[in-house]
DNA sequence: GTCTATACAACGATAGAC
DNA sequence: GTCTATCGTTGTATAGAC
């Protein structure tokens, strides 16, 4: 629990947001939730969209820090891709950022679906340069295109997020993303 | 529009579920663009509920004969794999399966849970079939897992809705459906 | 079988006291 | 800066006329 009602709201929001989408947290959840009246919320934030922002800011900046942490890491280029694909945690709770782009009040919210595309258009360029490094070193296929391949290593995890939770079991992201990375190993 | 109340609802909710998913599609909303009253859906229907799974169960069997017509189809396995890939159509509005997936009332919902996980098992099924055909006829690598890889078909594919759909522009799904299939062509 | 009227809770936001 | 009270709207469902 944080000192201030501001950041117990930002920090509940994060949750929230992550367990049950935008347009299904409504404010009276957040604040049942955080302990603080409605007062406060409407102090510190214009409504339930600006705290959303605030609270998706902070989540997209922790996701891309993750991914940038491996991908700028140390290893082959292979290896960092292996490592990405093996990072996820959580799968049944979804992608806290993948899950936005389910949310049409996500995508008709210009502030939100702004944030939501900045944020995989940021992870896709780490991708890019560590494929096109890969190709450069003769790691991947002559041929490979480095803009098509990254959006595809996006794919397998977020489409394995989608797949883990139809399904109810973490199992099929597993599958995806090694059957993914066997393709690009060999 | 159908020619009675009953098909008029599912015809509007598979729309709707479509277009806003489960949770975001009330009752209201059907009744008004089905143009019908309030007592015909709680005639033919116990509810939301009950409407939403009669709607999916439609939309999930189109989606899966879609599937079967393209992967049962002729040409060797990397073509029909390359079909299924192409296929894919109206890719803003997202994949009315997949879309499913991300609506913890959906997930929450027994029947409702069910049909989603079902339909995605029996596409599975069919990819998993085509690619240990592929391996048998020497057309992908001997050490290629079907099992696996037809997780990453799917994924590459439902990823591949979502970050269309983030980004707001189709491209990031033809490039990573593009990308697998270069994969899987080397 | 279809309609309108109504019920009651939850939604997002505002008012105004402290 | 935080609280409670309240507003107008929409959510899902029921009642009962036709």
């Amino acid at each position: 629990m944080s000192a201030n009602a501001r950041e117990t709201l930002i920090d509940v929001t994060q949750d929230l947001l992550w367990e049950r989408g935008y347009a299904a947290t409504s404010p009276r959840a957040i604040l049942d939730r955080a302990g603080v009246g409605q007062g406060s919320m409407y102090h510190h934030f214009s409504g339930k969209e600006a705290l959303a922002v605030a609270a998706f800011e902070r989540s997209a900046s922790a996701t891309f820090a993750t991914a940038a942490a491996v991908l700028n890491g140390p290893g082959s280029a292979v290896e960092r891709i292996g490592g990405y694909l093996r990072l996820q945690r959580e799968v049944l709770r979804g992608c806290p950022i993948g899950r936005m782009a389910a949310d049409t009040d996500v995508l008709e919210s210009a502030a939100l679906q702004t944030l939501l595309a900045d944020t995989f258009d940021r992870i896709r360029d780490l991708l890019v340069e560590v494929l096109a490094d890969g190709v450069e070193r003769g790691e991947l296929r002559p041929g490979t295109v480095p803009g098509e391949l990254a959006d595809t290593v996006l794919a397998v995890v977020q489409g394995g997020y989608v797949l883990a939770r139809a399904a109810g079991d973490p199992a099929p992201f597993e599958r995806a993303t090694r059957g993914a990375l066997a393709l690009l190993e060999a």
